[in-house]
DNA sequence: ACCTTTTTTTAGTTTTGTCTAAAAATATAA
DNA sequence: TTATATTTTTAGACAAAACTAAAAAAAGGT
């Protein structure tokens, strides 16, 4: 698989997650920044080395071996991450252009080492699951903040946009993974959230509450 | 620059190093296990990039610039193999092909924070210097085996050969970085070496005494 | 100096992954 | 259902980095 290859492979996961279905080959050339008459010849290419499954004009589906691939790319690229923070001083909002690099480097042993070096963790910085070596992985189920409910209280295990944007202003607010809160008030207007965050009350706009996964305390 | 330039530089780089002066287009398709051809429209590109000066028929010198990119890249190449075999449990003869990869790993945050981390080392798993942040390393004077003079005792601090096949023959005859002997007999018929190591004799041929660097004890 | 051999360069192709422009298939809507 | 719009695919081109084959330059030997 070439690095090419992998990121469209990675890309066509992501999106078979989030609609449950195939993937349109507008919206594989939407994710990957890039023309719609490449994404074909990409998935034409990927359904020839038995990938996905290809049906003309009906968009792709990953075969079991494509999943797997994705799956282990997904495990080196949060491996990555995970040893950048834990080791190497890195914020959470610096890891992913270097992740996205070091997900491609082919070694088995090497993953599998730094999976043990690590002790084996479960969650990335950005509080998503790790794939074991066999590819399995937790799935807990997280509610994003648009979804809260007014007088309950949650706790951020995680965030859906990793963009260091987003991860930046979080940092400015104090909200990261971990931080606990009281959901005060939820303003139907524009479906912003007013928290209660140690002590300080903070309005959040709907795009950032779309992209907080909490759990219930 | 792409990954192919960055190790057409590290090969003229080496060459170089050896032969003290310019690279001649053979040299280097050799090097680099390609075509003469080949060879020729890289440095040409390398050219343009101001990264080496080319004289058509004459051969290519390394720039400044092209030179302390190829420092960056060794720097790179040997502090990775620095972590493969003290953090991730790799044997010398393991780390060179992962670390091919790993040197082209672009963040200059990540390759400062891993000296760091491995409290800047100063020599690699084969005995290598480690250039530091400022492609700055230390070249101490060593010697060969096939130099080294009967009835005077040696300490091993390097390789010149760092393929598996060689460090596994190393291994297999108990002789690492670190390792002291004393020269026996250097037979005049095939260069070859007895040596007494740890009270048991050992003859190695001239192929293994070539490649063994050593300092006077 | 001349011929031969070796080295180096040039010219033209290939493969991978991209692009634009245009054609074909599908979906939507009057 | 028929026209329009959207999506997807095809066709043809391009850049990077390799190749083969052939031409050009340099080196060596007599």
């Amino acid at each position: 698989m070439t690095l090419s290859e992998e990121n469209y492979l990675k890309a066509i996961y992501h999106l078979e997650q989030l609609s449950g279905s195939g993937v349109s080959t507008n919206a594989l050339a939407e994710e990957m920044q890039t023309k719609a008459s490449s994404a074909t010849d990409m998935v034409k290419k990927l359904a020839d080395k038995q990938m996905l499954i290809h049906v003309p004009y009906q968009g792709a589906t990953l075969s079991d071996a494509g999943r797997s691939h994705a799956v282990k790319v997904i495990r080196k690229h949060r491996l990555w991450e995970t040893f950048l923070v834990e080791k190497l001083n890195f914020k959470w909002d610096e890891v992913h252009d270097v992740a996205e690099q070091l997900e491609h480097i082919k070694s088995e042993k090497l993953i599998d080492e730094l999976d043990r070096f690590l002790e084996f963790p479960k969650y990335d910085p950005h509080g998503d699951p790790i794939p074991d070596k066999n590819g399995k992985f937790n799935t807990i189920e997280k509610i994003t903040l648009t979804q809260a409910l007014e007088n309950k209280s949650y706790r951020c295990i995680g965030v859906k946009d990793d963009s260091s944007q987003f991860l930046k202003y979080l940092d400015s607010n104090q909200i990261g993974l971990g931080t606990s809160f009281e959901v005060v008030h939820k303003e139907p207007f524009d479906q912003s959230v007013k928290i209660k965050l140690k002590d300080k009350e903070l309005v959040v706009s709907q795009s950032v509450a779309k992209n907080l996964f909490l759990e219930t305390l």
